[in-house]
DNA sequence: TTAATTTTGCAACACTGTTGCAAAACTTTA
DNA sequence: TAAAGTTTTGCAACAGTGTTGCAAAATTAA
């Protein structure tokens, strides 16, 4: 498990330490979208605050992870497909934000629908963001 | 003018106060999305900052702006249009960002594309965050 | 005009995120 | 393995954003 994560760093040229592993690790174990209060909490106040914000940065940055847009203001970050790379992201999924647990899930197979923009509109990219209950609180 | 927004304040309940006129006002004129910070320069360092944020959150309750979510860590604001009421929104459309002036904008006649969600997953809302160049910027 | 109610401004605070820099950790090289 | 070079970390300090309590001021109702 920790090999498959130091591989993983050393396939983004970044050095190997116990901050990103346990990130990494996190990441992996929760399996859905992480602010970085979760993570600060979760990782046992073990990490300055900014560590763990340079850590998300960097990840970001090399299509580790992404960021995903919420309604109130907070950042939340999930892990990528293996199609992302250092400054090219391809996370075009939906995602689910659930109002009773607050998990936000990435919904890796529901596909970004296309949208009609008014003429002289170009489109980069398209978020879709959906709340409601999800299945674990029903 | 001034009358016109006065009536929208009476409508709601709200006393009409200087702060909330020229608030309201500042929405009317620009006719796009504005963030706290938006309002606070505009308004000439009038206002104390507390009032503002009071007075965004409470044209919110009344159903007279809407936030709109976004991809960096800030909230947007925008008028509804008239079916919204105290603790009914119905902004239903998609919101625009131009990555080049900054500018977001509600695409009023851009209804949201329904997405089809996993089992068991039950939808309140959707939102639709458009990121590219606007008509202005190219 | 007065009384009752609502709104405002101030002070103080909590939370979030950023930067510079020296110390520590990690990687490379020999 | 040890030393040198490079990267990462933790600390301190700061800026920006948003919240709360409370007395003063403004608005509304009587
Ligand atoms: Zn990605
Ligand atoms: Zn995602
Ligand atoms: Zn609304
Ligand atoms: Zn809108």
């Amino acid at each position: 498990m920790k090999d498959v994560i130091s591989e993983i760093l050393k396939n983004n040229q970044l050095s190997v330490t116990e901050n990103r592993l346990k990130i990494l690790e996190l990441f992996q174990k929760n399996g859905k979208a992480l602010s970085h209060g979760d993570i600060e909490k979760m990782s046992g106040k073990h990490f300055d605050r900014v560590t763990i914000y340079r850590t998300l940065q960097t990840f970001v940055d090399k299509g580790i992870i992404h960021t995903i847009p919420t309604a109130d203001n907070s950042i939340m970050y999930a892990l990528c497909k293996d199609t992302c790379s250092e400054g090219h992201h391809h996370d075009d999924h939906v995602h689910f934000l659930c109002e009773e647990c607050g998990t936000t899930y990435c919904l890796d197979n529901v596909t970004i629908p296309q949208v009609t923009i008014p003429k002289g509109f170009s489109v980069h990219q398209t978020n879709v963001l959906v709340n409601g209950i999800c299945k674990n609180c029903r």
